[in-house]
DNA sequence: GATCTTAATGAAACCGATTACATTTTAGAG
DNA sequence: CTCTAAAATGTAATCGGTTTCATTAAGATC
């Protein structure tokens, strides 16, 4: 009977012992199913991902999965492998009823159709949580970082270090994180009253093959860059196969810092610097956010946005290089 | 109504155009839940990952993923952190009716418990598929790579270039990865007839912090070995990491063969030989498998297990090892 | 001990689909 | 133009819970 299981409701210790006894006996197990059904809700929490290889990502859907099991929540994963129409069909694909939130990292920062899907559910009561990646004059709950704060910083210590021609290998526009550390590289270099060069910012798609060619395009011109920005860890991890495959040393050929540290560099001595943050934290934050978010209908109208600090790790690889910068 | 949607039963089109009609102006949106209960099935398919962060479960996942997104099943995913309890709990949560699938790697090779959860689902019509790790002597479905000989060919090749001080950094011998290739690192050895050195044996837990330790037993003992074979893709780094924190040297100091590829490397010019595998692919197998299981009852009695080939990449890094081996 | 209030339990409606069954419409044969 | 079989549609039961409402049991008061 629902009033025990559910001890909800005033039931007699004598008549709810009896009734956990025949549901012993005979081995019963409620339906979830028919629970939501009647309830009209789920524990059911659906994660959208751009690229589930990127070691970033998996972070981010630990720190998630690790807090949505404290909740007793499940966590529908899905990948739409940086295309926005498969966000689209995954977006269209899920069912209302099913999920009681939704995270996803969205491929685009202005696409107007995701961005209607998340009203969508938002207006069927089912709140959403940006990661990462903001949407464009939506004003979405989100947990986001310092991007261009972080940019700037990273480039400000190279031009402290001395150097002048310095490079980036950008992110996508479409992508806000993308954008705005590119944004955050110009104010740098203009506050530091260097001359922004336009050949000097290639733009990569965050993932690894595009960035190893921004980086042949940006080292292979006439007057390369002596320094450069990398905008995510695949962008950086593309440039040091490109160092690599031409023999260059970092410290002595060309000087590097990355957005996003890369664990298993350190371990192999390769110490670059990097902007670093919390990553693991902002999936814990943002199913944290989602929960906070379920069941106050009161505060429909109050949007939640968590902005996580990014730090530097020197690791000194810009310090070494010498001569012109 | 439910003939229009399903276009199952015979409608007549005029009534299917008429109920379109009206769905549209409605907007009207089937409850997938509902549909679920009265079905007595969904279309949720749960995957049970030890560790999330492990680029080797991400590619599985990634391959799972897609081939669900084909059929159009929803991949729910739970990190059990090579964590028994935790697996238990998570087995314990999941719900028969919610499920339509379960695919997981499991912790260990001998868990009753786990094994019996697993029988439980098969018993109320969820097929069970293993990924990658069997459990002893239960003989589940599942998806398998040859792990002895995988070890028995990387061990040999080192023999075969001259090695015969040859250690190895293990898996736990709980997972039937760990000890099938520690099976096969014994097997080579005994058929090349030398003899098997228990200090040369050092067991980690496929993590990187106990290989790491592993790597300093081995290396640190009066009469260390020369080449070393690690049993999974942390492993290896842990030994990297060993072998760049004493400045030591692969190929002159020590050689090398590790089981699984590790994509950085390699794109960082650190050139290891490796036994490799098609792990995306075990995971798009997996799903594959269980998609057959469904709805065949007639072939309940029979036993899908799918073994995929391992091949071994030679990099050279132990070709230059000169001097005593 | 009769009466009233409150606690505990039982019964029935409901969630929103599917599906078996009953009923009506259509079509083809005589 | 019937009559009958087949096709189409309408109706109601069902899935397995939750929850409201009605009913009965228990406890308190005088």
């Amino acid at each position: 009977m629902s009033r025990v299981i559910n001890n909800s409701s005033i039931v007699k210790p004598k008549t709810a012992q009896k009734v956990l006894e025949i549901i012993e006996k005979y081995g019963y197990v409620p339906s979830t199913t028919a629970r939501n059904l009647s309830k009209g809700s789920s524990m059911n929490i659906g994660f959208i991902v751009p690229d589930i290889d990127n070691p970033f990502f998996s972070k981010i859907l630990h720190g998630i999965s690790d807090r949505a099991a404290f909740y007793g929540y499940n966590v529908f994963m899905f990948g739409s492998d940086e295309n926005i129409e498969r966000e689209h069909s995954i977006l269209k694909s899920l069912s209302y009823d099913m999920l009681k939130g939704l995270l996803i990292i969205p491929v685009s920062n202005e696409d107007k159709n995701t961005a209607s899907y998340l009203r969508t559910f938002e207006s069927k009561g089912i709140p959403v949580v940006l990661i990462d990646r903001d949407i464009n004059n939506y004003h979405f709950n989100g947990v986001f970082s310092e991007d261009e704060q972080g940019s700037y910083d990273a480039v400000s210590l190279l031009i402290d270090e001395g150097f002048k021609n310095i490079g980036i290998i950008s992110g996508p526009t479409t992508s806000k994180p993308g954008s705005n550390r590119l944004k955050g590289y110009k104010r740098a270099l203009k506050d530091a009253g260097i001359p922004i060069k336009d050949d000097y910012i290639v733009s990569g798609d965050f993932k690894l093959d595009k960035s190893y060619d921004a980086a042949k395009k940006l080292l292979e011109m006439p007057d390369p860059p002596k320094a450069i920005f990398t905008s995510n860890n695949l962008s950086t991890l593309g440039l040091l196969q490109y160092i690599n495959d031409k023999h260059l040393k970092i410290g002595r050929d060309i000087a590097l810092i990355g957005f996003d540290d890369i664990d298993y560099l350190n371990l192999l001595n390769i110490n670059i610097t990097v902007v670093d943050r919390p990553i693991y934290n902002m999936g814990y934050q943002a199913m944290e956010l989602l929960n906070n978010s379920f069941d106050k209908e009161s505060e429909d109208d109050i949007i939640k946005r968590i902005l996580v600090k990014s730090w530097i790790i020197k690791r000194g690889s810009e310090k070494m290089l010498i001569g012109e910068k």
